[in-house]
DNA sequence: CTGGCACCTGGAGTGGACTCCAGGTCAAGA
DNA sequence: TCTTGACCTGGAGTCCACTCCAGGTGCCAG
């Protein structure tokens, strides 16, 4: 079981050192431990959890809802049913998401080839 | 030419009557007409505007950008190749964001299926 | 022994994008 | 005539997710 410094989980997660102790602040971090000297040192399974975290957070999730899912595997294994609803119910968000973003691109796409139609007009006589 | 008032505007584009002033504000919607009561008259082109905006703020391009953009339009047709470079760039990073939705979308459906697996493990004996 | 570095804390500040508010105008309907 | 509703203005407030800061600790290299 490997332990990491602040300084390598951030390298390593992509967030900062501040965002992790904001993190940690507001409890979707919770337990992380300390050295002799009161420094944080991560574990595998904090990382593991903070890649977690990075994907909820890339695929739009806000913190509320992390920080309810977070409360769910505190409370333990009978919450995996819950858990698996929030991620269920958040999969078809992403999945939306997608689908709005293709036709949305898809009217971007139009305007660009709008814009080209409109400079191959020759200009002058 | 259809001319619609403030209300029929915000039914139509999904913007409410306080981001329809906003934007106004803040040079993203120029020269919007008054009637004589001094009250906002939008043109289809005003609303087609609006739909642009939608798009691109859908898509994830802030509104600096969208203001870069709105100059572009307000300095007329010379400016048709950088607008279009502007939506070629902002089309490649909407692609690139949904390519890393469909990504972290698989990270987390292998955890809610890790879940189910979980789940299906007998409990007692 | 002296830097310098990585880290610590509590609290304040930031940036983006709205959203709300108080107080006022105007026109149409009961 | 009165009220309601849609609109107006300038400015303040909100929310989210960080991000920065001042002042301090602990430890190692030169």
């Amino acid at each position: 079981m490997a332990i990491y410094t602040p300084g390598q989980v951030a390298e390593e997660t992509g967030f900062s050192l501040d965002t992790l102790r904001y993190y940690e602040r507001i409890g979707l971090l919770g337990n992380v431990g300390r050295n002799a000297a009161g420094q944080r040192r991560f574990t595998d399974g904090d990382v593991g959890w903070l890649n977690m975290i990075r994907c909820l957070r890339d695929t739009g999730m806000p913190i509320a809802e992390m920080l309810r899912f977070a409360e769910l595997v505190r409370q333990g294994d009978h919450t995996i049913r819950e858990r698996i609803e929030l991620l269920e119910s958040h999969d078809d968000g992403v999945e939306r998401q997608i689908a709005q973003l293709r036709q949305k691109q898809g009217a971007i796409q139009r305007k660009i080839q709008f814009y080209k139609d409109v400079m191959a007009i020759p200009q002058g006589v």
